[in-house]
DNA sequence: TAGGCCATCTGGTCCT
DNA sequence: AGGACCAGATGGCCTA
């Protein structure tokens, strides 16, 4: 929320449903002849009987009316029916604004009023990559705690349950963090390749200012290369990570992941 | 001014 | 049956 920027501001994402339907009717009552969507038709008539109608009304009507009786309604019945319909998908939409909003705000990413706020694509194709990144540090950091104490006589092997979460004094010599620079194949998919600096620094801020874009967000992923090459590219000028298509590549275990978290989405054959 | 992004409407389909 | 989900269409706003 805090990320959003003027643009934001000056255009909510979820305005609120009576101010959508005052809309609505101020465009048909003044005439609004727009090249609306072909079925978006609110005439005059239409809305005088829908104004003649209670909240409570409509309710009921709507909740009480079958899909196939509906050819029989009137056009002010159809009309409150077609409101009701858009006024569940507006907040649907809205939910969904909101968690992509709480997406955002976890993501390694500037935040605040001059940082304009990542799109949409943008944020979800970031996000995968942080995931992704995440993974491998996690994966990373696990193989080189065996690689430490793996010959001690105190830790025979890796077991943070024991341990707790990397609470030992002092940093570990092969800390992924310190690591990076010997290991490439695992350098962090959202930061500068020649840079570790933290993502937090105030030239992250100046540089998210830029919206990263170059075209290649809708270009096919045919080109990516391995993981550890991670971005392609960076944002023209800005050092940021590019959230585009090419610079996807799934490891096999994530992919296969989506079959299972997403079982409407195998199963429909649309 | 073109292109990107977005909100909204709408009808169809699937799920509970 | 009703609601959720989805995708196409449309128009507005903003930026390069």
């Amino acid at each position: 929320m805090d990320s959003d920027t003027s643009r934001v501001s000056s255009r909510p994402s979820s305005p609120e449903v009576d101010d959508i339907f005052l809309s609505t009717l101020k465009k048909s009552v003044h005439g609004f002849s727009g090249a609306v969507s072909s079925t978006q038709s609110d005439s005059p008539s239409d809305l005088a009987s829908l104004r003649g109608l209670s909240a409570a009304d409509e309710e009921s009507l709507a909740l009480h009316l079958a899909k196939k009786d509906r050819k029989l309604l009137s056009e002010g019945e159809l009309q409150t029916i077609r409101l009701k319909i858009n006024s569940r998908e507006r907040k649907r939409m809205h939910d969904l604004n909101v968690a992509m909003d709480g997406l955002r705000e976890v993501m390694p990413y500037a935040h605040g009023p001059s940082v304009r706020k990542l799109s949409k694509i943008a944020t979800l194709l970031l996000a995968r990559n942080y995931i992704l990144m995440l993974s491998n540090s996690l994966e990373e950091m696990k193989r080189l705690v065996s690689e430490i104490y793996g010959s001690s006589g105190h830790h025979g092997g890796f077991h943070p349950s024991a341990c707790g979460t990397m609470t030992h004094a002092g940093p570990v010599p092969g800390h992924p963090a310190a690591s990076h620079a010997t290991h490439p194949a695992v350098h962090h998919p959202l930061l500068p390749p020649v840079s570790t600096a933290s993502l937090s620094a105030p030239g992250i801020a100046a540089v998210t200012s830029v919206r990263p874009h170059h075209g290649l967000l809708k270009a096919p992923a045919a080109g990516a290369g391995p993981l550890g090459s991670s971005f392609q590219h960076w944002g023209v000028g800005t050092g940021m990570p590019c959230p585009c298509s090419m610079c996807q590549v799934p490891p096999p275990h994530v992919s296969s992941m989506s079959t299972v978290t997403m079982p409407r989405l195998t199963s429909d054959s649309k």
